[in-house]
DNA sequence: GTGTTTGTTAGAGC
DNA sequence: AGCTCTAACAAACA
C-alpha cells in the first residue's frame, strides 16, 4: 500500500535517526524475502555506518560507508517502527502516538537492525511481502526502474516519449514501475482524475494538452500527499491525511466533489479502480470542467 | 469463509 | 519478434 508520498514520508521520519548511525546488528526471520540471504545481509551491514537515507521511487535505500546498499521494499504491508529498548520491554514504539493508550509491542516484526546508540529499527510486515536487498551496484539493482515522477528530468517531453510509441491503457502504463517509478493504485486514480482522463484511455491517444494536463496532475497530486504525509486508509500505515484530498479513491458511489456525479468502480488489470464517468470519459475529451 | 490489497513474473495472445 | 495483457502468487485481516 505504501507508494511514493507513504515511502518518502517514512524516508524523511527516519533519516535524522538513522544516518550517521553504524549498525551493530541485524536479524530476520523471512528467508525468502532476503536477497542474497539473511547470513550474508547480515555480515555486509554489521559494523557498516549509514550515511544516507533515501528514496528511489517505492524503495528505501541505506547508502553504507563502505559503498554497499541496502534497499527495502514495503510491498504490501511492510512499515518501520522505532524501538529504544527490547521489545520485551516493550516500550517507546515510534508509532505508539498513533495507537493512544497502547503501548504494545508492534506485530509481525520480520527483521531488526541494531544501532550502536541502542536503538532498534524494525522492519514489520503482516503480509511478508516486503523485500530487503544488499547490493553493491545500485544502478544495477535499480535499471528496471523508470523516472521519479518529482525529479527535474521528468518533464512534460519526458511523460509524452513515455506515453507515445505505445499502445497501452493509461492506467496499467502509469502503474508499471519500468515505465514511471512510485505510482501506486491511489494515486494513479487520482492523477488520472485531476487529468480528466479515463484510465483506459489509449497512451498513444493523447494530446498534447492532455498530456501537459496529465503530467501536471501526477506531479501536484504525488507533492500534495507529501504534505499530507501520504494516505491512511487503514491499519497499514499511520499517520497520513491525505485520504481527505482523495478525489475518487475509494468513493464508490459517492458523489464527485467536482461535478456530483456517482463515482464508479471499476475492475482494470486486477485492481479496483474509481473514476468520475463526467469528468474522465472514454473519449479523452474532457467534461464540463478539468484542471481549474 | 470470502474478498480485498500490491508489484512482479510467466505465459498467452495478437 | 516484439509488445501488451492476464492470471497467479505471496499472507493476513475485516
Amino acid at each position: 500500500m505504501p507508494e511514493l508520498p507513504e515511502v518518502e514520508t517514512i524516508v524523511r521520519t527516519f533519516r535524522p535517526r538513522l544516518e550517521g548511525r553504524r549498525i551493530v546488528g541485524f536479524a530476520a526471520r523471512m528467508p525468502k524475502q532476503i536477497s542474497p540471504s539473511t547470513a550474508q545481509v547480515r555480515r555486509a551491514v554489521c559494523g557498516r555506518t549509514i550515511q544516507r537515507l533515501d528514496r528511489r521511487a517505492k524503495f528505501i535505500v541505506f547508502h553504507l560507508d563502505d559503498g554497499g546498499v541496502l534497499l527495502v521494499h514495503l510491498r504490501m504491508s511492510g512499515r518501520f517502527e522505532w524501538a529504544a529498548k527490547h521489545p520485551s520491554g516493550g516500550t517507546s514504539l515510534g508509532h505508539a502516538r498513533d495507537r493512544p493508550g497502547s503501548d504494545r509491542p508492534p506485530r509481525h516484526v520480520r527483521a531488526t537492525w541494531e544501532l550502536d546508540d541502542g536503538h532498534r529499527l524494525l522492519f514489520c510486515d503482516a503480509r511478508k511481502f516486503g523485500r530487503i536487498i544488499h547490493t553493491r551496484d545500485l544502478t544495477a539493482a535499480t535499471a528496471g526502474l523508470g523516472p521519479e515522477p518529482l525529479s527535474r528530468s521528468f518533464t512534460v517531453a519526458a511523460l509524452g516519449r513515455l506515453l507515445g510509441g505505445r499502445r497501452r491503457q493509461l492506467k496499467p502504463l502509469l502503474l508499471d514501475q519500468a515505465i514511471i517509478g512510485g505510482l501506486g493504485n491511489i494515486y494513479t486514480d487520482e492523477a488520472l482524475f485531476r487529468a480528466g482522463l479515463h484510465p483506459q484511455c489509449r497512451s498513444d491517444q493523447l494530446r498534447s494538452p492532455q498530456v501537459r494536463r496529465l503530467h501536471a496532475a501526477i506531479r501536484h497530486v504525488l507533492r500534495l500527499a507529501i504534505r499530507r504525509h501520504g494516505t491512511t486508509i487503514d491499519w497499514i500505515y499511520p499517520g497520513g491525511w491525505m485520504q481527505r484530498s482523495l478525489m475518487v479513491y475509494g468513493r464508490a458511489r459517492e458523489p464527485c466533489r467536482r461535478c456530483g456525479t456517482s463515482i464508479q468502480r471499476l475492475r482494470l488489470s486486477q485492481r479496483g479502480t474509481h473514476i468520475c464517468p463526467r469528468c474522465q470519459p472514454l473519449n479523452g475529451r474532457r467534461g464540463a470542467r478539468a484542471e481549474r
